[in-house]
DNA sequence: TTTAGAATAGATATCGTTGTCATTGTATCA
DNA sequence: TGATACAATGACAACGATATCTATTCTAAA
């Protein structure tokens, strides 16, 4: 049978201290001698000794946990969110605790105020769309330290990581201009996400900047989703397939229904028509032919989310504004043809 | 600003009983008058009380929090699998934190008992293939209540949920023959899923009670990523593409896989040769042709485990052995054909 | 009426930590 | 040498709930 859980008490008697000097050490205080706390540490080791999460939250008024708020239907690009947050969290003690939402709900900051409360968490991640909704955001930062990744817009809030998607879509616009392509579909996301203008808008400055005529039929609605993909194919394939000669789709699985409405028109890609997504998910690579895409590093931001938010959790000092920017990636596969 | 948050004791002197009585109402517990309850639960609104989880956790030695521990690369039938376990924890007052390990991990079973001291979960919910290792399940559930979620062999472990992959691949691999498919071939999943087995086992017996001859040449192994359906497939394939009429892949991954190679080889599906999957995965359904496939309700199933673990937890009634068996369905799509 | 037992309520100890403040020891300075 | 500063340490209260144990009130049966 296993012994009862060691107390920072045990811990204390076995290395002949107190209990305060047991805490500092476990708190990296400042004030503990060397010898003191190489003595206590192996104490710490020898009991199996693990602090009580209960009673350092009741005491110090924490939690040690962080709320992850999302509402996207992007199992991948969650998938990877959510690793990033975990492994940084675990590393510094924290527990993260998911919040799926609709972003559309009328009292979405009051339920997630109540939730923060409730669950008594310590800070709260908020990713797209959520994180685009400036006045949730506003709101919540009053009551809860916040870290927001991808927002659309800057917002006033301290803590945010974001990416480059404005340039990201701007460099993948020119590669398949300098492909000899003119005429470029594009589909637009989720009219919801920030990351939807920034995207349109890489795809505009590239045509213009290249001189090429910006057309209103050629660019049409998506929202990200498979179906919505296939749906804003059709449409600008009808025009006659001699008319775009490629599709920019704003996200892989929108891509992806491309491919399909592609395949049932018995259109090929990349010959007839050349495709490029965004997300760089398994989705792309895994269709045929593969698609070329951006990647972005979701996990490393989501990672860095986190250690920002936990650092102005824990940090007494100044909360200075953090923004941290991370760059993309141009993905080369079998979707694009260089044409004339 | 907001106030202080309320406490127990702030309820009490609200109104006028002690704290032991609010104490008694927070928990449901016997011995309180309808007035008296209904009193307090007034104060409760009033003064927007929430029990402080850390302060409930150190005295009754419960954390409220439940570790979900995963090993699998299908994203969407983790998303499932988090959103059961979420939605049954969050309605019984419970946390969730994710465990994503690696299930080859030569110490496995003692990092998750350390896990879960660590963290002082309440419980831990096993999906596969973590739930197949016997072993560790026999050692683990000795130190913490578990559920275990589709385990491979019926373990003596008292808490489980599961589904009916044998009868499930025994229909699937009938309604194949029923369409005049007598040379099946079979993709194998993953050797340390208990599942690979089960499936594995309804495509033989279906075959066998039919009087079909069962070909070791028709089996392939796979490890349920796309890349190893690709490659199964390959080799199924290049037999001769008038060899087998018909592939089962043992999960959609696969089978997407399977429809790139067939691609690649200008190999007609489903006029060549018949697909189908496992999963109901949206692979399937987004794949072209959209695959035929069978659907397990795992996002129930998932929420059956948390449930059942809860209970358990939250009980002090004998522990009886549960173990809840869900039904699949098939879902008949595009990629298989008739033939003769 | 008496009384047993259920229903209700309260006083106080306790869970395992950290915060506050006091005390000790030791090196440095005038 | 004595004063002083500062590092190192400890005693004890407090966090906000539940558990235990005791006391009161109410109800219904004897």
């Amino acid at each position: 049978m296993e012994n009862k859980k060691a107390t920072i008490k045990d811990v204390a008697s076995h290395s002949l201290v107190s209990i305060k000097t047991v805490s500092r050490v476990i708190n990296n205080e400042y004030g503990v001698s060397k010898t003191t706390k190489s003595k206590v540490l192996k104490s710490i080791k020898a009991l199996d000794y693990n602090p009580n999460k209960a009673a350092q939250g009741l005491r110090s008024k924490k939690s040690f946990l962080i709320g992850l708020v999302y509402d996207n239907p992007d199992k991948f690009y969650l998938s990877d969110i959510q690793s990033g947050v975990l492994e940084t969290c675990a590393k510094n003690g924290f527990s993260v605790v998911l919040f799926p939402c609709n972003h559309k709900e009328k009292d979405l900051t009051e339920k997630l105020i109540e939730f923060a409360k409730r669950t008594n968490l310590d800070g709260l991640i908020l990713t797209p769309p959520i994180s685009d909704m400036k006045e949730l955001v506003r709101n919540l930062q009053l009551k809860i330290p916040l870290c927001v990744v991808s927002p659309g817009l800057l917002t006033s809030n301290p803590l945010c990581v974001s990416s480059d998607d404005f340039k990201a879509t701007y460099s993948m616009t020119c590669h398949l201009i300098k492909q000899g392509h003119k005429e470029i579909g594009f589909i637009k996301g989720h009219k919801d996400h920030g990351a939807t203008q920034h995207r349109l808008d890489g795809y505009l400055d590239a045509l213009s900047d290249n001189n090429i005529q910006i057309k209103q039929e050629n660019i049409t609605e998506g929202d990200f989703s498979f179906d919505s993909g296939e749906i804003a194919a059709k449409q600008l394939l009808k025009k006659g397939a001699s008319k775009v000669t490629a599709i920019f789709a704003s996200n892989d699985a929108m891509a992806a229904g491309v491919l399909k409405a592609a395949h049932k028109a018995k259109i090929n890609i990349p010959n007839d028509i050349s495709l490029v997504g965004f997300d760089n998910s398994p989705t792309a690579s895994q269709a045929w032919p593969s698609i070329t895409t951006i990647a972005q590093p979701i996990k490393e931001m989501a990672s860095s989310a986190a250690q920002i938010l936990i650092d102005n959790i824990s940090n007494k000092s100044e909360k200075k504004n953090v923004n941290k920017v991370f760059g993309s990636e141009l993905i080369f596969r079998e979707s694009v043809k260089k044409i004339n």
